[in-house]
DNA sequence: GGCTCCAACTGGTAGGACCAGTTGCGTTTT
DNA sequence: AAAACGCAACTGGTCCTACCAGTTGGAGCC
């Protein structure tokens, strides 16, 4: 094995480094405006070029959102480089839906186990929501976003942020699989998966756990 | 909330489309050498800054490695990036230890659970060797790494690329969390701990899955 | 007071220049 | 002829300047 890897260092590395010594010392908190491009040239001694980079790296993990004519931001929208990832992952054949789906078992399994655990009221709210709308959904786009909601609310449910942050990361191709499962869907299939959504949700509210794996199961047994 | 997220065109998605199109066309595959950054610039008329911070991107997303006056590569290298994003979200407090295990735990048992079903012998060997430095170690460091070593044969025991992906992505707070966790262990738990591993790994053995899972739930009580 | 408009910010892009590693080929040396 | 050297032509890394393009806020006008 190589072991040099941390030998080299870019000069885009100081921005980093200036920006979270900022936020360390609380000068920078989330939702504040980053000094300007040519304030943090100046500032640490750098070309423009190597401050955009810097900010492109943070941009891209989604710690900052610079707006044209307005300024950079510190925000948390951790994971929303992701979608860019994955499809680059698929394209490499470096992962594929099995391995998808087996990640979003994995997460939603132990989400569940979370929420039955300490249901939040405003969560269950939502995915009540959710299942509503994928009962009544009449076109597959409705039972498409409807589906989706009911597990972005699963997994807030859990309260653990980077599960959240994982499902943001699959939200892209989540969405291409979704779609793609639902358009092949047997018609005769969606009424057990509204079903299957209402029995999760319903467990989560009696605290009947075991069933309510049972239930996520039978839910990626349907949708795989 | 506002709902204009997609509207922006940045100059630099030129040249992401433009290297995903030639791997999706077959013309670069993992390992090769990308057009160096001149020529992407006359090639698609953009400024070698554009180029660059495009490359900024892929290198910081692990699928461009950039090597002084060689050129940039096309490798595999996902999750390389994601020790900054980390210790980002850690520094932001949109994260902390107590989501980190739980991640690892969720992700282990799912992982111990495929493993289970399909063993791989070496991987069942890399981790027989882990476990007997685990029982050898004679300094921290020793177990440390070993431990590490266990937890990561694990998963590549599970098959799935993506478990890896995100335990490679974990491995940066993951090594400050497990000194932290080894050096304030009480002498006494030591031997519980190397015994854990091994059940874990004698139970992949006799397939004995139930007495398996226990054994990982006994060690993140453990070691949390 | 409310309006318009412009000046002074902001980031986005372009292109040139130079430094600094790497590579390979031609020359020199042995 | 084989080995050593050295230079030229790549490569990425950094800096600079200039300009375009949005945004903002205040000066001045209506």
């Amino acid at each position: 094995m190589d072991t040099n890897h941390a030998a080299e260092t870019r000069a885009y590395d100081l921005v980093l480094a200036y920006i979270k010594g900022e936020i360390a010392a609380g000068e920078l908190k989330l939702g504040d405006k980053l000094p300007s491009e040519r304030t943090l040239m100046t500032r640490l001694s750098l070309s423009r070029n190597s401050v955009r980079e810097a900010l492109r790296q943070l941009e891209n993990m989604g710690f900052v959102r610079s707006v044209h004519g307005q300024g950079s931001f510190l925000v948390n929208e951790a994971g929303r480089g992701f979608a860019e990832l994955f499809s680059m992952l698929l394209l490499l054949h470096q992962t594929d839906r099995q391995e998808f789906w087996e990640l979003r078992r994995c997460l939603e399994t132990s989400a569940f186990a979370a929420a039955a655990a300490a249901p939040d009221s405003a969560c269950l709210a939502e995915m009540e929501q959710a299942v509503e709308q994928m009962e009544q959904a009449g076109t597959l786009e409705q039972l498409e976003q409807a589906e989706e909601a009911f597990h972005r609310a699963l997994l807030a449910c859990s309260g653990n942020r980077l599960f959240r942050l994982i499902q943001n990361a699959l939200a892209a191709p989540g969405q291409t699989y979704r779609r793609e499962t639902l358009t092949t869907l047997d018609e005769s299939v969606r009424a057990p998966l509204c079903a299957t959504h209402r029995r999760i949700l319903e467990s989560l509210r009696t605290g009947r756990t075991t069933q309510g794996l049972a239930a996520l199961e039978e839910h990626f047994r349907l949708i795989r």
